[in-house]
DNA sequence: CCAAGAGTGTTCATAAATGCACAGGTAATT
DNA sequence: AATTACCTGTGCATTTATGAACACTCTTGG
């Protein structure tokens, strides 16, 4: 069983460093009375004197001089505990949990590398897992989510980025089998498609009215697996623009619709929006996106 | 500046340690109402947020993970300060502090000495002074006293010892000057004594009235100077009994008469009488006071 | 020897912290 | 899907701690 009432250590600690309960009192800014209570009553409590009372003030017996040691160190440490707590916040150091889910993991590491590179302080940690991150449980200072703006009570959200979706084939697929004209001749191609059959994706409903489900050959849960077929030459499949770019192999098939943009938001708990580190991410994600168009 | 409110602190402690602020609460043993009011009075006080606030509990940030340490090991140095102090009140360590007139020594030190063996971890200290050590200063934990018996308020006082005093000479002396034999017998021989004229000492009044000032022969203000000079055999001299038992060379003059005697008292100040430590100290002295006689 | 200053300690009015009761929300279990 | 259990959070009554004023003691410096 451990001691309660620390603030009667912390009284006695100065009437033992000052001499005097007046002068104790001048230094914590309350009245001497207050003083002489709180010493009264951890003496009781502990059982031992723990001054001498005389006219001139107030002399540490050998047990007050034993907690004035030890409460001396415990004020140093509170100080610089306070130092460190209070610079933190304006300070961009410590720890820096990012989340997100895999697929956007090729956009998001180079933009938290650079970050890094200009913070050396500060330990960014990216996580990514299908499972959302929860950031009212301290899972994550700044999480990205995909599609419909979430909406969490204590959650700040912010556009990131829009996402833009193309219907896509690889050079030599479109060599093999000819570039379609018209949403009828789309008919005659083989697709890449999602495993369940009614997708919520805009452009999968797209799809699903245009091709029939004997046309999608190759059907896949994963968004990484899509992508590795369509440049397999399997078929048609969509893909985001940004990734789509970096390779010279494909083939845009349609033009993409805006009804198919999926935006990226950048969603923080409100506790931690505010402090100077996760503004610091903040800005630079955003400015890193404006080169993922 | 370092920081008030160490309560917070430690309430603040319970809860990053328990997770929850009801868990806390219990912990403490006060209403979760005050748990969150204290949490949040030190996060306004710091600036900093300490937990993440969910329908589970609190979980610390980072801020909340490094008070936890240090708090942690400010609850142990605590937790040990107070096993040290509620054991001292009922056990024989640490310092002693003895203090009398440097006369006494020859008395106490034995005893003190002897004390000390019984008690190895005691720290015995016997300061000597002309001057009078305050007690309610915490100057010493025990003092010995010697004539009227002090009254001072908050003082706890006890017989130790009645000191005797005698009229001796040295062997040598009486064999050249023979053994006085009745008052008017007196005023042929040679006196050692005070200094001053008109001393209090009863003794010295006794001599005053039968001995004319030309017979001080030697006078000083140092007491053991005129031990020294009994026993040089310069002439007639007070002594206390239990010096002169000692000395084989030393020849009691007249009887020793009861209003020369001066009482030895043994002082402490109340709130430290009622300690083991003090009472082991006060009840070997009187026991040793036995042997004085 | 006296007066001024500093310090302790106590009583009573007041301010502040606490406990209580209730509302609301989340997660786990059946 | 409903129920149970646990946790947070807030307004209000009450207890508790605090501050102000005064009496008293001791010390120090003329």
């Amino acid at each position: 069983m451990s001691i309660e009432a620390w603030d009667e250590i912390r009284t006695a600690f100065h009437v033992a460093r000052q001499g005097t309960v007046s002068g104790a009192a001048a230094e914590l800014g309350v009245h001497h009375a207050t003083v002489i209570r709180h010493i009264d009553a951890l003496e009781a409590r502990l059982g031992t004197k723990l001054f001498q009372r005389h006219a001139r003030g107030y002399t540490p017996t050998e047990a007050g001089r034993d907690l004035l040691q030890v409460a001396q160190t415990t004020d140093d440490q509170f100080t610089q505990l306070v130092g460190r707590l209070k610079g933190r916040g304006d300070t961009v150091t410590g720890e820096l949990l990012i989340t997100s889910l895999a697929v956007f993991s090729p956009l998001l590491v180079p933009a938290i590398a650079s970050f890094q590179a200009n913070h050396p302080e500060v330990v960014t940690r990216f996580l990514t897992a299908e499972r959302l991150f929860r950031l009212e449980y301290g899972e994550a200072h700044i999480a990205v989510r995909a599609g419909q703006p979430p909406e969490q009570l204590d959650n700040v959200v912010q556009h990131l980025f829009t996402n833009r979706t193309a219907l896509f084939a690889s050079r030599e697929y479109i060599e093999a089998h000819g570039m379609p004209e018209g949403d009828a001749d789309l008919k005659k191609h083989m697709f890449i498609g999602p495993d369940e059959e009614d997708s919520r994706a805009p452009f999968y409903k797209w799809m699903k009215e245009r091709v029939p489900r004997s046309q999608v050959v190759f059907r896949t849960t994963d968004a990484g697996a899509v992508k590795h077929a369509i440049l397999e030459g399997v078929g048609l499949g969509f893909m985001p623009l940004w990734e789509a770019k970096e390779n010279p192999d494909l083939v845009q098939v349609v033009e993409t619709r805006t009804d198919w943009d999926s935006p990226l938001w950048l969603v923080t708990h409100v506790d931690l929006h505010r402090t100077v580190k996760v503004q610091a991410l903040l800005k630079h994600l955003k400015k890193s996106a404006q080169d993922w168009g």
